[in-house]
DNA sequence: ATAATAGTGTCTTTCAGACATTATGAT
DNA sequence: ATCATAATGTCTGAAAGACACTATTAT
C-alpha cells in the first residue's frame, strides 16, 4: 500500500427511471448522440456536475430534473459497477439508481426533440434492443430490486398520481410482481399500515361501484410492512 | 449534455470487516500512515489495482486477502458515497462493502507489525476514536445493513467457524440484533430452513448437556428465511 | 442428586390468502 | 333488474414467540 491510496477512474451515474404505462413496467431510455455506443439506446446517465453538486445524491436529483422536468422524484441507490470491460475507453465505474415516477406527470417532456427519449417495456429488452455499456445488466438488477422490495414495502405508490384508488395501486403491485394479488388481502394490508388517507373523492370509472381515492400520508418516504407478500415459488438460496 | 458524459474522480473501495470478538460486534481498523488524516484510524480501504483486477469485486477480494490473509471471505456491496467534503483533496467517491469473518481464522495477521491494525467494538466508536474520511458514517450504515439483513437471512453464520453449535450462532444473532432470542424459536427457525447439517460431533464445554455441531451446507451463499424475526419496537417509516 | 443447558411439544399471536356475503353505482 | 366491482367478515395456514416439560452431561 502506497501513501496515496486513492485512484482516478472514469465515473458516471445512471438513473433507471421506471414507470407504469399501458399496464406495463417501462424504463426510460435515451438515444446516444456520441461515442462510445453512438446511436444505441441507453440510460439517461452521465457525469456528475461537480461544480453545482456537493454529493452524489444532489447530482442524481439534478440529472433527474434535467431528464424529466420533475423535482422530488423518489430514488434510491441500486449499486455500483466497476470494470475494465464496461466502457471501451478503459476502467470505469458507474453508480446506478432506481427512480419511480408517475407517467402522467412526465409525458410532456417526451416531446422534447433535441434528445430522443422513449419508454421501453422491460419485457422488450433483451429481444430487439441492444443497449449501451452494461445498461441491460443494470436494468435487470434494478427490476430485481424493485420486485423484491415491493414484497415488503410501499415502493409502488411512487408510480401513483397524487390521488389514487386501491385497485389502481394493487394493479401496480401486480404488474411489478407479475402475480395476481387478491383484492381482500391487499385492502387489509394497506388499511393495517395506516399510511394512506381517504381524500373523500371517488373514482367514477364505469358500470361498477366507484372506489374511493386515497393519498399517501408520507410522500417520498418508504413504509416497511410487518409481513411479506408470499409468492408461490420458494427461492430462498441466492 | 455534452458528447463526453463521463467524468474523472478520485475513487476508492472501503471494506467494513466485521467480526464477533469477546461477545462484541467489532470492526477492523488500520492506522493511516499518510496524509490526509495521517495517524487517524480508518477502514482498510484504498484504490483498486486496475492492472490486476478486471472489476470491483475482484479488487475488493484482493484487498480483503491483503488485509486478512483470507480468501473467499463473504462480502456484499453496501453503497457508494460521493462528495466534495469527504476528502480534502477534492471531489471523491468511495464504494463501501461489508465483509463478515470468523475471528479465529484471522487473528494471526493482527501481529503484522508494519501496519497497525485493531478490532474495535462498534460501541466504542463515536466516543473516543475519531476516524478518517466519512468512515464513521460508512460503519454506521454497515451496522444498519447487517442488523436489518440479519432479521431475515442467515448472514451471521459468516461469523462462525467451520463447525458451530446453535447456541453459538444464536449468540451471534443476539449480539448483532441487540436482543434476546428464545432458544426454542431459534432452533425451529434454523431446522425448518434446512441449510445446516449435523457433523456428528458435540461441543463439550462445561457442566451441561453438550450441543451438537453443525456445518453450513452452502458456505458463501445467503439464505432468505420465509419469515422475519420480529423485534419489539415497530419502526416502519424511514 | 444437583446444576446447567439442550431438545421437544403445545399454545398463542400475527398476518397472508381464500371464500362467501353484502354494498353501490351505471346501464 | 342486472352486471361489475368494492368492502366486510370469517376461516385456514404459515411461521414467530412464549412456556412447560424432558433429556443429557459434569460436578
Amino acid at each position: 500500500m502506497t501513501s496515496v491510496n486513492i485512484d482516478i477512474v472514469l465515473f458516471s451515474v445512471d438513473p433507471i427511471i421506471f414507470t407504469i404505462r399501458d399496464q406495463q413496467l417501462c424504463v426510460l431510455l435515451v438515444k446516444r448522440t456520441a461515442e462510445p455506443f453512438k446511436d444505441l439506446w441507453g440510460l439517461p446517465g452521465g457525469r456528475v456536475d461537480k461544480k453545482q453538486c456537493h454529493n452524489l445524491e444532489q447530482g442524481l436529483a439534478l440529472k433527474l430534473e434535467e431528464k424529466t422536468g420533475l423535482k422530488n422524484i423518489f430514488f434510491e441507490q441500486l449499486g455500483t459497477y466497476g470494470s475494465d470491460e464496461m466502457d471501451p475507453r478503459g476502467w470505469s465505474v458507474t453508480t446506478a439508481y432506481i427512480a419511480l415516477v408517475n407517467v402522467e406527470k412526465i409525458n410532456l417532456l417526451e416531446q422534447n426533440q433535441d434528445i430522443q427519449m422513449m419508454w421501453v417495456p422491460i419485457e422488450e429488452l433483451g429481444h430487439s434492443i441492444k443497449l449501451a455499456f452494461w445498461h441491460e445488466r443494470l436494468i435487470t438488477d434494478g427490476v430485481e430490486r424493485l420486485k423484491s422490495k415491493s414484497l415488503y414495502t410501499d415502493l409502488p405508490v411512487n408510480f401513483m398520481p397524487d390521488q389514487f384508488t386501491y385497485p389502481m395501486l394493487r394493479k401496480a403491485y401486480e404488474i411489478v410482481l407479475g402475480t395476481n394479488i387478491s383484492r381482500q388481502t391487499f385492502t387489509k394490508r394497506m388499511d393495517q399500515a395506516g399510511i394512506f388517507e381517504l381524500t373523500g373523492e371517488y373514482h367514477q370509472d364505469g358500470p361498477a361501484r366507484p372506489a374511493p381515492f386515497y393519498r399517501n400520508l408520507n410522500p417520498g418516504g418508504a413504509y416497511y410492512f410487518p409481513g411479506v407478500i408470499r409468492l408461490k415459488e420458494k427461492n430462498n438460496e441466492i
